[in-house]
DNA sequence: ACTATAGAGACATCGGACGTTTGCCGGCGA
DNA sequence: TCGCCGGCAAACGTCCGATGTCTCTATAGT
């Protein structure tokens, strides 16, 4: 296969050289594939795997246009990518999330502001308010931690965690909390996470996230273990 | 957009579901066409977003399969979307380096064998021995940091800092490393790193690769500080 | 000045045709 | 019996042209 390939890492090559900067608006499908020497079905397969890669933008009626090239767009397909991963490796991505989200919530510690904790007690709030709700459990746990990392202003490493913790994953770990009665404690886990923050504690917040992360760990391999066992 | 994206998106679930296991083969695609209810060109549109994805594998003349759907293929696409980021985020990434990568390389202290280290012995001599050749340098560096933190046996982790340390990436920071003399000193942290891996010592060894991305990020910035004002 | 509408431009989808590659299998020879 | 070789068939790669549909814009009318 080289012409729709090609075809690809020629435009991913233009935008990469600055030839294509974000917001150009590319040529119509039939002049592009006349300037790509391929015919537009090629152009458009390449188009296809750019626009799913969030690099392009296609505008139904108008053209296609290169997308600001935003870490959140362009780290999306990561989210994507992990809910694919198969059951065993789910653990590798734990044990990634151990090493990085306590590192990362030490770093929100010291960048903080007084409205970040606010919000972040509101979501607190929510979430004990939901404790018989998995669904809603689940997002707010979720909406929790993206505020967390969030107020570290990378918007690289949020994209990277939201991505390694993925709807599917979080589910089948509050799934195990529920049904193992522990949802309570893990939702005073929270709590600690949050007074660490409030207190400006890097290391404080830190080793909470650590104990936090190592929970749903426990929890998941507990849920992975029931499944594979009980089929 | 619909109908390809539905595609896409169905095939994905099936694969997710486990209803299309990893090896498995998928009709032809005239068949899935009819099967999805539109026209092969839309089905070609959705096999090559995932076949881009790695989730699919196309082999011409026989048929398209599911790949394993290992992490070192499913989380190659992050290398690209890494490579497409604007400069402005190339810091964002090495503050997510400054995290991830002294914890992975502590990781690797505990379970690295000494098999392991005699083969990343073998590239400071070879990284040593190059030290005028910006080509291999880079090269020899990346086989220096993968091969570490693939002894963590933690392949999702591995694909992962792959990713983040794009060859682009490398070689910014390569450069500013060689034009401010600063090559030597950065090969000698490589040992410093190498020595606490030999001493199984993770606290030393996370340190010491901390240091090192710290001597990373100072030259990048000093590579895109000097793009920015000199053009 | 504002709104409604018509037109042009551009993507969405389709269907079929032909080339090319791969895998498989039968046959031949050592 | 084993291994090499050639041919057949299935399946993907690519192309082409036509039609539907949406978006934007400019024009005309109020």
């Amino acid at each position: 296969m080289a012409l729709t390939d090609d075809a690809i890492a020629k435009i991913r090559s233009m935008i990469q050289s600055g030839e294509l900067p974000p917001g150009t608006r590319l040529p119509p499908e039939p002049q592009l594939a006349a300037q790509m020497g391929l015919s537009r079905s090629g152009v458009r397969e390449a188009v296809k795997v750019l626009e799913s890669a969030r690099v392009l933008d296609v505008r139904r009626g108008d053209g296609t246009y290169v997308t600001s090239l935003a870490p959140r767009l362009l780290l999306q397909g990561l989210g994507v990518a992990v809910e694919l991963l198969r059951d065993d490796t789910l653990l590798e991505v734990m044990e990634v999330r151990r090493m990085l989200e306590p590192m990362a919530t030490g770093l929100a510690a010291l960048r903080m502001t007084d409205a970040d904790l606010d919000e972040l007690g509101q979501i607190l709030e929510d979430m004990r308010a939901a404790a018989d709700d998995a669904e809603k459990l689940i997002q707010f746990d979720t909406a929790f931690h993206h505020t967390v990392i969030a107020t570290t202003g990378n918007e690289t490493l949020t994209s990277l965690l939201d991505g390694l913790s993925g709807r599917t994953l979080r589910a089948r770990v509050w799934r195990g909390l529920i049904e193992g009665n522990a949802a309570h404690q893990t939702i005073e886990e929270h709590h600690t996470i949050y007074l660490a923050l409030r207190a400006r504690d890097q290391l404080l917040a830190q080793a909470s996230a650590l104990l936090h992360v190592n929970t749903s760990e426990a929890w998941l391999r507990t849920v992975l273990a029931a499944k594979s066992a009980g089929g």
